[in-house]
DNA sequence: AATTTCACG
DNA sequence: ACGTACGTGAAATTA
């Protein structure tokens, strides 16, 4: 519609749609903000309001999925058929939906308890970064702290929109990060991503050790590894195209923050299961969403297994920084979070 | 069958 | 100059 003058192309040379680009043109004409709206509804009805109705299970009245030990490379689960960890939650309509999912019966509740943070005190743990185990210990709001250093001004100094970008950075750090990665989430210059990224580095320099390590070993060894010792191979580590290793050495940071945490949810689980079993407890834990576990619970049972969950899960793998799980039971699933 | 888009952590 | 944030699965579209 000659919107804009260079248009994004996808890899096959059509035009991108994708909702980043649609996101910098709204605005420049009308239809943008009408077909974005339209995306978002027709991906609720087409993937979850027409589709999951049909999945109930006649016997058992619910919807069951199939996890799979098998197919990621980091040592997560995943879902399928259908896929019950990406159900809705970041937008209101989305909402609606996870309040569908409800507790076998009246006299039950849901039970939600996720890990805070975990990936973040994975690599504090991992790296032995002194001021982010501080941090966690003294439970600070790790977010607003990295504001307070990269911007080197007071924790109470620290703006809103500060406190977004230090998230980003945060986020970035566990994924691998790189200067245009950043600036594109955030909307900056690559310079000045790269500033952030420096500074960060400054006021967290056992986490840049930590990543320079991780990479290394990877040359040297060929894999990674979590601190159960799950590999990832990382067939091209050394590779001479700069944008395949690219790949190759953000996994080698990511894969074990991301491994790490699932080798700690997956033995949480199983201790989970082994003690409702032998207190005979009625509660079933019947989801997992990488860092959350959901239980449905008899109403009597919410507090025993409320500290049963809550220890399992704390104590699921020994560390020296804190582990925070967050806990909730409702009478739907959006409600017990 | 491959690609694109978008839902989640 | 290149062209990237990590990990998935499902539905719709394109080839």
């Amino acid at each position: 519609m000659k919107i804009v003058n260079n248009p994004k192309k996808t890899k096959t040379k059509q035009y991108s749609t994708s909702e980043d680009v649609l996101k910098k043109l709204e605005g420049k004409h009308p239809v943008i903000s009408l077909i974005l709206e339209h995306r978002s509804l027709s991906k609720l009805k087409n993937t979850y309001v027409d589709t999951l109705p049909e999945l109930i299970n006649k016997k058992t009245g619910r919807i069951h999925t199939t996890y799979t030990q098998t197919i990621t490379s980091t040592g997560r689960l995943s879902s399928q058929n259908p896929n019950l960890q990406n159900i809705p939650i970041r937008n209101e309509r989305g909402k609606e939906i996870r309040k569908c999912f409800i507790p076998l019966k009246d006299d039950h509740l849901l039970m939600a308890a996720d890990y805070s943070q975990i990936e973040l005190r994975i690599i504090a743990e991992l790296s032995g970064d002194e001021s982010m185990i501080e941090a966690f210990k003294k439970d600070l709001d790790i977010h607003r702290l990295t504001a307070a250093k990269v911007f080197k001004i007071k924790l109470e100094e620290v703006t809103d929109d500060q406190r977004r970008q230090a998230k980003m950075v945060n986020f970035g750090i566990i994924y691998g990060i790189s200067a245009y990665g950043l600036s594109e989430r955030l909307g900056i210059k690559r310079h000045e991503a790269k500033e952030l990224i420096d500074a960060y580095f400054e006021e967290y320099p056992a986490i840049k050790k930590y990543m320079e390590a991780q990479i290394e070993f990877a040359k040297k060894h060929g894999y990674v590894e979590t601190i159960m010792k799950r590999r990832r191979y990382l067939a091209d580590i050394n590779s001479a195209n700069s944008v395949v290793r690219g790949f190759a050495e953000r996994n080698a940071i990511n894969a074990p923050i991301q491994g790490t945490s699932a080798d700690m949810i997956k033995i949480a689980m199983i201790n989970i299961h082994c003690h409702l079993n032998q207190k005979q407890l009625q509660s079933k834990m019947i989801m997992q969403v990488h860092d959350e576990l959901i239980l449905d619970v008899p109403k009597e049972e919410v507090e025993v297994v409320s500290s049963l969950v809550k220890s399992c899960m704390s104590n699921a793998i020994r560390m020296k920084i804190p582990l925070k799980v967050d806990l909730q039971t409702a009478k739907n699933w959006l409600e017990a979070h």
